[in-house]
DNA sequence: CTCCAGTAGT
DNA sequence: ACTACTGGAG
C-alpha cells in the first residue's frame, strides 16, 4: 500500500519532502477511518456537533485525561448550556464548576473566550483556525481540533497522542514539544489530514493514540497502519517519541490552617494568574528551613489573613504533587477571635459558616485536607 | 512511586 | 527556548 518506511521519516526533520503519495494516503485514510468506526468510544461530547460544545471539551481535554473531564463537561455543560450563558456567568461559578479539574487559567480564560465570541462574532463561535486562535487559552492544538471536529475544517490538529502515533509512523526523532520537531509532526498532520473526512479523521488520529498506539506497550497487533510504520519496522516503538526527561522533584512543606470563630472558617482567595489561580483556601504558608510546623501554623493565618491563632491541634498531612515539587501538606486547626480579616498575601479574605463552604471553589489538596479535619470533627461538614 | 497531558508568559 | 501551571490513573 506504502513503502514500508514511508519516504517521509528521519532525514527531513522539516519541510515538504517527507509527504506521502496520494495512494498511500488514501491507503492510510480507509485503513484508519474503518478502525476508528468500529472502535471509537463513547464519550459525552461525542454526542453534539454544537460548536460551543466541542469547545468547552476540547479545552477541557488539554492536559486532562478523557477519563477525569467526562464528568466535568457535562456539569459544565448543564450549568452553561450555551456560549452566551458562559460569557455572562459569575466568574466564582465557573472556578466551581471547574474546581478539582487543574490548570485553572483554562477556568479564567474560556468565560473570556466565550465574551470574545459573543462580542466579536455575534455569538457563534468561529470557524478559521486564525479566529479561533485569537480566543484566550485557544493555541495551535485546539485550533485545529475545534475547526476539524466542530466545523468539517481540512486542519491539522496535533495533541501528544497524535504526536506519538506520527513520530512512531515516520520515526521522528527528537523531542515533539522542541520546535524543529513540533513542526514536522504539523507538516505531516497537516500533509496527512483527510480532505473528505477530517472530523473523522483527526479524531480517528487521537483515539488511535490514547487506545492502540499507547505511550507504554502500544498494542501494535491491534493497529490498522501498523504496516506503514516505521518505528514498528525497526522493533523500536518504545524509543518515540524521544520524551525529554522531566526535571527532577523538589520535595517541601506547606502548614493550612482550619481558623474557627462564630463567624465560620477562614478562606482566602488566592490570586489570579499563579498556582490555584481564583481558586479558594486555608490560608497556608511554606514552612521554613527548619521551622517547627505548629511555629508556621501559627504564622500562616497572621501572615495571609491578619489573625491570631490560639489551640493549635494538628489534623494530619496529605502529599501531593504541583509541577515540580512534591509537597506535603500539613493542616491544623486553631480558634481565632472572629475579627475581621484583612487581605495580606490572598487576593479576598472571609469568615464562612461550615456548611456553606460547598460553595468555594478549591484546589484538590485542600479538599483532602477538609476531609481529615472531618476525620477528627465529624460535625465538619465533608468538602 | 511513575506516567501522562497544551497554553501563555517571559 | 524555557518555564509555570495540576490532578488522576496505574
Amino acid at each position: 500500500m506504502w513503502p514500508t518506511t514511508p519516504r517521509a521519516s528521519t532525514r527531513c526533520r522539516e519541510g515538504p519532502s517527507s509527504l506521502l503519495t496520494a495512494d498511500e494516503k488514501a491507503g492510510f485514510e480507509r485503513r484508519l477511518l474503518a478502525w476508528y468506526r468500529r472502535a471509537k468510544r463513547d464519550l459525552p461530547w461525542r454526542d453534539s456537533a454544537d460548536p460551543y460544545a466541542v469547545l468547552v471539551s476540547e479545552v477541557m481535554l488539554q492536559q486532562t485525561q478523557v477519563a477525569t473531564v467526562a464528568p466535568y463537561f457535562e456539569r459544565f455543560m448543564a450549568t452553561f448550556p450555551t456560549v452566551r450563558d458562559l460569557a455572562s456567568a459569575v466568574p466564582d461559578d465557573v472556578f466551581h464548576c471547574w474546581q478539582g479539574l487543574g490548570y485553572y487559567s483554562r477556568a479564567r480564560n474560556l468565560p473570556r473566550a466565550a465574551t470574545r465570541v459573543v462580542e466579536a462574532f455575534d455569538g457563534k463561535i468561529p470557524g478559521s483556525v486564525d479566529e479561533l486562535r485569537s480566543l484566550p487559552g485557544v493555541g495551535p492544538y485546539t485550533a485545529g481540533a475545534v475547526a476539524s471536529i466542530a466545523f468539517g475544517r481540512t486542519e491539522p490538529a496535533v495533541d501528544a497522542n497524535v504526536a506519538r502515533v506520527l513520530s512512531r509512523i515516520f520515526a521522528v526523532p527528537g523531542d515533539p514539544k522542541s520546535g524543529p520537531t513540533n513542526r514536522t509532526l504539523w507538516a505531516h498532520a497537516a500533509d496527512l489530514v483527510s480532505e473528505s473526512a477530517p472530523r473523522d479523521w483527526n479524531a480517528a488520529l487521537m483515539e488511535l493514540g490514547s487506545l492502540v498506539c499507547r505511550a507504554a506497550s502500544p498494542a501494535c497487533d491491534e493497529c490498522p497502519v501498523a504496516f506503514g510504520c516505521a518505528a514498528k519496522e525497526r522493533g523500536e516503538t518504545d524509543r518515540y517519541p524521544e520524551l525529554r526527561r522531566p526535571r527532577p522533584t523538589i520535595a517541601v512543606e506547606d502548614v493550612a490552617v482550619l481558623v474557627e470563630s462564630a463567624g465560620g472558617v477562614a478562606l482566602v482567595r488566592r490570586p489570579d494568574g499563579g498556582q490555584w489561580g481564583g481558586l479558594w483556601e486555608l490560608p497556608r504558608v511554606r514552612r521554613g528551613d527548619g521551622e517547627e510546623l505548629q511555629a508556621a501554623a501559627k504564622r500562616a493565618p497572621l501572615e495571609v489573613c491578619g489573625v491570631a491563632v490560639t489551640d493549635l491541634q494538628p489534623l494530619g498531612a496529605i502529599q501531593h504533587t504541583i509541577t515540580r515539587y512534591r509537597v506535603r501538606l500539613h493542616g491544623f486547626r486553631g480558634t481565632g477571635d472572629g475579627a475581621d480579616l484583612v487581605a495580606l498575601a490572598c487576593a479576598e479574605a472571609r469568615w464562612v459558616a461550615p456548611d456553606a463552604m460547598g460553595a468555594y471553589a478549591l484546589a484538590s489538596p485542600q479538599r483532602k485536607l477538609l476531609r481529615l479535619a472531618r476525620r477528627v470533627d465529624t460535625d465538619f461538614p465533608a468538602p
